[in-house]
DNA sequence: GTCTATTATATGTTCTATCCTATATTCACC
DNA sequence: GGTGAATATAGGATAGAACATATAATAGAC
């Protein structure tokens, strides 16, 4: 339920239509911890509005589709209060990237490096996101918690990053130098060194 | 589709039930890359079998439903390798404890203080994993490439965890410091900073 | 003697996320 | 005059993950 939060969140700071959601603050400023689609949010405030957490005001424009311009509760508030003080599950991890390492020793060298080299230059991709983010966060807008908060929080994701950058260089340098052991075929000597399913 | 690769992955090398599948490798050594509950993986077993990426034997047992055991065939094994010598995008990380940071003004510095500890300790359990699974993979079971690259997997899995849990204690640091600017209450000083949503 | 755990497979439901499409108007560009 | 982008909301379809329940026998604990 973290998106009911961060839309919550987000109209805790002001009210907001969906659209406004959507362009100013899922593909903007929230970008870095957590997107969501337009038909998500419309379906969330919809959501929290039969949950009462937020209340809708309609406005007018001529020509085009009403704005619904969605105002936080006191129940709304109060949710979110008790959601930001408690901890909360880490999700799980599921990279497909580990998987290819786990299963890879039958990819050839060149393929490996090219699997490397593509997640390095995601990664530093978010990094530089990241950068940006942070840069547009330090302009005093916002009060001095809240800005040390958001800082703190995209240093966190930065710091992910850069770990995983400095352990690919690593991995890319080990297999150009060809420290990584030669490729091993598929399975069929593996398949006798583990013997026969036991009964 | 990654849930497939890692039964194709696991089924190369050697034939297993689903039974197996959950109780041996994906609650075990296969944990910290991947998990799946045991209705995903009958599931995804079935498909497999319907796209004829794997073959089943039915073996009878007294008493017992019978076990089914899957095995991989060649496409399966050539829809693997070409899976796992292609780049995959990594999947957006979306973590509501980022989320309570970046909304976190209002929460008093003892609840952020608890969350904060609660998530340091959720990492070094997860370390602590990283680290049981690396010793029980350095046993010569396995040939050199493949276990250099399940090594390195685990690694990278643990690098991540550590970067979180040094930038963890230079947050608790700050808090219990007191260097973290005052609470704020919440957002109607923010409302007028804001200023009106714009026509 | 009952209760729980283990072995083994399968279905049903719900939730979240993603993608696609529909609707309706204004404005800028070519 | 047509095309596409921006503004604005909403529904449908699909896939993945999580959780719960059904069935069925044996072995061991209390």
């Amino acid at each position: 339920m973290s998106l009911d939060h961060a839309i919550l969140g987000l109209l805790s700071e002001r009210p907001r239509s969906g659209y406004d959601l959507k362009t100013r603050c899922f593909d903007d400023a929230l970008k870095p911890f957590w997107t969501a689609d337009q038909a998500q949010i419309y379906r969330t405030l919809e959501r929290l509005k039969a949950a009462k957490h937020v209340s809708v005001t309609t406005r007018r424009c001529a020509g085009r589709p009403d704005r619904r311009i969605y105002e936080i509760t006191r129940s709304g508030r109060e949710q979110l209060d008790a959601w930001l003080a408690q901890a909360h599950p880490s999700p799980t991890l599921r990279d497909p990237f580990l998987l290819q390492l786990y299963f890879g020793a039958s990819v050839p060298d060149d393929d490996l490096l090219g699997v490397l080299e593509s997640r390095r230059a995601e990664h530093e991709r978010r990094l530089e996101e990241l950068r940006l983010a942070a840069s547009e966060l330090a302009a005093g807008k916002l009060g001095p918690r809240t800005e040390v908060l958001r800082q703190t929080a995209l240093d966190g994701a930065a710091e992910r990053e850069r770990a995983l950058i400095s352990w690919l260089d690593d991995c890319i340098h080990a297999v150009t130098e060809g420290a990584l052991p030669g490729s091993e075929g598929r399975g069929i000597g593996q398949r006798h060194l583990f013997g026969a399913e036991p009964a």
